[in-house]
DNA sequence: CTTGCCTATGCAACGAGTTGCATACGAGGA
DNA sequence: TCCTCGTATGCAACTCGTTGCATAGGCAAG
């Protein structure tokens, strides 16, 4: 059900297409929630069914035409009502963890590449968050008295940079241990 | 497809029940993985029927009957499949980061108990992995030289205590602005 | 002029995950 | 005696999410 409620954030902090929702959910939503084109296709219509929103065709010069989205009473009202209500805090699901663990019963080595390129993803997300951030919040370009919800959005990225800086570092950590245990203890020992 | 792996994995560490797994699923390995009990038995039937596990009816006193659960070679095999096959870095799902971007449509202080409720959640987290850790990997009851299979273990357990680490410290900036936003510009400014 | 790419929307089928309910045994307390 | 709690397993119905496919216009390169 939370995809509802990021869609609504998103469309009332910019109305949009769900295409474009697509696109920001792989960028700066995407931060901190994925979502397929399709799956957003499907959300948006029930959500008009249901009087969240709001649907307009517009024209446009040179590529398709588009449905805008926007939010409406009602789905303000939805949004507030789960902004109100508490949730769980959330439990990670991580694939590589998984992977780390299974190493055991495995080539521990053979992990050290897979490593390595979660290493580098991460790495790109983080330059990619920092860039966002001093074009956005931080650089001379950006808004001197900032409005509430940009301080929200920028919280939101320091977390987004804060993660990935802690992954990197533990990735580091798990390369490390992943070594040590490829190279058989020396003969100094 | 990856509680199948997740599965493999614990009773390749350790074979067991249904009910055992749900449990671990709630504590060591929910550290970056969670399940359900009716989802784990359903994925264990069809494991079981596509050959990757084994099950052992076991009589116990004073409580009922239990399916032991142990992993064939056939399911080590596929597990070794799914070790060498790259998997896509995650991203993450935060519902409070969607709930703090949605705050700037609605009373940004009134997120401040919510956010208050993570960090308590967080800060025990974190407790219960350090004593974990002390427990089994750092304390003087740890086994003296580690097992790879420990190794990994802790690197993994490592992980969630920096994830921890960092969440908490992302929710006192979040705290702090949303104080900040709360506290209307102060007559001295 | 065909091929590929970007914008833009959508269906159909499947698999993953959640919620609610049901059963059954044994132990302990009201 | 009944109620509740912990152990132990499972079905049924539903929603969420992914994958594959399909359509369609415009643009640019070969």
């Amino acid at each position: 059900m939370a995809l509802d409620h990021a869609i609504l954030v998103s469309l009332l902090e910019r109305p949009g297409s769900g295409y474009e929702l697509a696109r920001r959910f792989e960028r700066s939503i995407g931060h901190f929630w994925t979502a397929t084109h399709q799956q957003i296709y499907r959300v948006l219509g029930r959500m008009v069914a249901d009087g969240l929103l709001l649907v307009r065709e517009v024209e446009q010069q040179g590529r398709p035409d588009k449905k805008e989205y926007s939010v409406t009473a009602s789905g303000r009202t939805v949004l507030a009502a789960w902004l109100h209500k508490p949730i769980e805090p959330e439990s990670l699901r991580h694939d590589l963890a998984v992977k780390i663990r299974g190493a055991a019963f495995d080539d521990p080595a053979a992990l050290i590449q897979e490593v390595e390129r979660h290493h580098r993803a991460h790495r790109d997300r983080l330059a990619h968050y920092l860039a966002g951030e001093e074009r956005d919040f931080t650089g001379p370009e950006a808004p001197a008295p900032p409005t509430p919800g940009q301080e929200l959005q920028h919280v939101v990225l320091r977390g987004g940079i804060a993660y990935e800086r802690m992954t990197i570092a533990w990735l580091d950590d798990v390369l490390a241990t992943l070594h040590r245990l490829a190279t058989p203890p020396g003969p100094g020992s």
